[in-house]
DNA sequence: CGCCATTATGACACCCCTGTCATATTCAAT
DNA sequence: ATTGAATATGACAGGGGTGTCATAATGGCG
């Protein structure tokens, strides 16, 4: 946890500190990011950075402190609408997902990195994050059960063609910006999973 | 390229190097890799290195040759089987990329840290590669021709997808080393598409 | 004002890295 | 055996990084 005299700063000195820290994770990996950069950045001095935090690390988790906050806010009043099957569920996300990334392209883009480090205090944040692979399971063998899936689907295989497909999917449209397409491209590959590609 | 003194080397030198290259660079990127490292593992002096090599990428360029050779060595004599649609396609490429992760291990892991390198070096070396979708493209435009798929499907999203869960499946199965269960999976994802998840 | 706790600072020690270069060694050919 | 080319070597320069620490500045308060 950051040290006291972190939170002691005055708003104006503080928010600067704040912004070089995120510009700077949501360029670098962590293990690429640069305390010298972010005090140049914020315009504060080697000592004085090291008497807000224990480290580098330290700094890190307060920003993803920060990101979790706001997250919360923007994802916290959406209509956590009964979806009527997986899909639903699906595009229910992943539009929340695009508000997010037009809302904090920073903080989603330090979410990217961060799948991209190898380092070992990375890798250990990210290992907790069991979520919504549980989530997509339930809700597949709940549309199973209602008939509106094949029973002899795999409900462990779907769940990862989902998620898989995203993955992709969000990062391309992240890149050229384009949230808009990338929704209707899900849309697609959501009716196509469905419907499959056989002829009939 | 690398320095005539490299081409030199007596064959026992030359593969202590080579090998202490290929370690390093399956186990860090391009941007991590460290000469030192390499020149320890090798039993070289610093030096010696650079005799033989004008910097890091002209060794890396040396590595990335040895993997492209052994790599055509391997897939070269692969039926290129007359495959019947893009889904046999898909399954006849697996079946060889399975058949490299297997012989080559390191080598593929070279490929794979290579997707994470964001060093400009890097990124030239990556982006010159059409290849595979363009493939699949063609394949799926013959298909619909043929009447196998259906006509209504966006051959570039169905390429996406294809190309996207596998991108997922082959690392899953990669860092677990579970090669024979990516196929099923693989084989179960590919029916799963063609037939869609809908109760008929 | 004077005093003390809090905060700010940048020089410093130490680490790792790459690429160079003068010098030493090896080796083949005369 | 001598000599000259090819090869090997590690000290060195220069750059970047982190975390520390003695010292300086600041700011409230008696």
């Amino acid at each position: 946890m950051a040290k006291p005299t972190y939170y002691n700063l005055e708003k104006d000195k503080q928010e600067r500190l704040i912004d070089a820290c995120i510009e700077e994770f949501s360029t670098y990996t962590f293990s690429e990011a640069s305390i010298n950069r972010i005090i140049k950045r914020a315009g504060i001095s080697r000592g004085s950075f090291y008497q807000y935090f224990e480290d580098k690390e330290d700094c890190y988790m307060e920003i993803l402190g920060i990101i979790a906050q706001e997250k919360y806010r923007i994802f916290k009043d959406v209509v956590q609408a009964e979806a009527g099957n997986v899909f639903e569920a699906y595009l229910n996300m992943l539009r929340q997902v695009k508000i997010w990334m037009e809302a904090q392209p920073r903080y989603y883009r330090i979410g990217v990195l961060m799948e991209l480090d190898k380092s070992n205090f990375i890798q250990k944040l990210t290992k907790q994050n069991p979520g919504m692979m549980e989530y997509f399971l339930s809700l597949i063998r709940k549309d199973q059960a209602n008939g509106i899936i094949r029973s002899d689907v795999d409900p462990q295989l779907l769940s990862d063609m989902l998620i898989g497909i995203n993955q992709k999917l969000l990062m391309e449209h992240f890149v050229n910006k384009d949230y808009d397409r990338m929704i209707e491209a899900s849309e697609a590959v959501l009716d196509l999973i469905q419907k499959g590609t056989m002829v009939r």
